[in-house]
DNA sequence: TGAAAACATTTTATGCTTAAAACAATTTGG
DNA sequence: CCAAATTGTTTTAAGCATAAAATGTTTTCA
């Protein structure tokens, strides 16, 4: 087999590894600091909202979800922005209803669609929630320059088309 | 209460933001961008974890600390550096103990303390893992320069050290 | 049209995760 | 020395999460 033959972003890593054992340490504790962050702030929030709103870290991500659609949104709709599988909304929303958070009705026009939507008072609450989430947020980065901040949007932009490229790939 | 008593960073923003209902929506759509990343890519690792070797990724990551401590490590050292629950802990150690992955002892010195440790069977079969694992994350970062990975690096290194001071205030 | 494919959701089985309380062992300070 | 505080772990109760199979509904297309 002929060195140049090498082509990158290949998967099949038989024949590559037996030649070249690359190094991907780097890559390696980039995503692990990046793990690190993500578990370090969301243990966080989800801290404060126990505490101050004995709330759950998942019945607010759905909520957030939802005041951003007053029309509603479907389950599919919820589990795919929420990257989460269908049975773990089918749950959550079971005891949003519950609570008096959300409506939930089928779909007039398809019976198998379930249309869920906050109720007055999830909307109130998730107002009021939000609100703080917003400072607490502000707070946990606040030592990040506006410059900072720009420019990690910038290079997680391109982390995640990344990372669905490669996910995509797998999956063809 | 004088006026000028206002600090910086304070939390309690009650007047503050009566005063400057402040903008923070740049920090919040940072976090969301950094949660999607995350959720993308461990979403990838979990399932491959899953396919090709038939393991969980709470499972691979407590393998993953102790492959860095030969001489094995207390349970409260796993909790703190895996950033879970003492009794997530209990639980997984439990299950690997049972499949045979690890080995547990209590330690000589303080009969509360408990020592576990990758038995040869687990340090085996990290190992394979591992390689795999380390071959996907480069394919999922394929996509960033060198350079990209040292910005991030040093962005998310400051993101961490915010955070922590952040969460620091709160427990005070 | 009507069987097959696709779709939306729920159910099932299993495992993960947390916070808080309980338990057990060690350390500390009067 | 010994009571109190601290430390390490486990237990408890509740909820979160996934993958895969099951259920019911709509669409496709031969």
């Amino acid at each position: 087999m002929p060195a140049v033959s090498d082509s990158i972003n290949m998967l099949d890593s038989e024949t590559k590894a037996v030649e070249t054992p690359e190094d991907h340490a780097e890559e390696l504790r980039l995503w692990l600091r990046l793990l690190t962050c993500t578990t370090l702030i969301e243990g966080e929030v989800r801290g404060r909202l126990r505490q101050r709103f004995d709330v759950t870290l998942p019945r607010f991500d759905l909520m957030a979800q939802l005041d951003k659609a007053p029309d509603g949104m479907t389950l599919s709709d919820v589990s795919k922005r929420m990257m989460v599988s269908n049975g773990n909304v089918t749950g959550l929303v079971e005891r949003l209803v519950e609570s008096g958070h959300l409506d939930r009705r089928t779909s007039e026009t398809d019976r198998r669609v379930q249309v869920i939507r906050l109720t007055k008072l999830g909307r109130a609450e998730f107002r009021r929630m939000a609100a703080d989430h917003e400072t607490w947020i502000a707070d946990l980065f606040a030592d990040l320059t506006p410059k900072d901040v720009r420019e990690l949007m910038r290079l997680l932009a391109k982390t995640k088309a990344s990372a669905q490229k490669s996910a995509g790939r797998r999956r063809a």
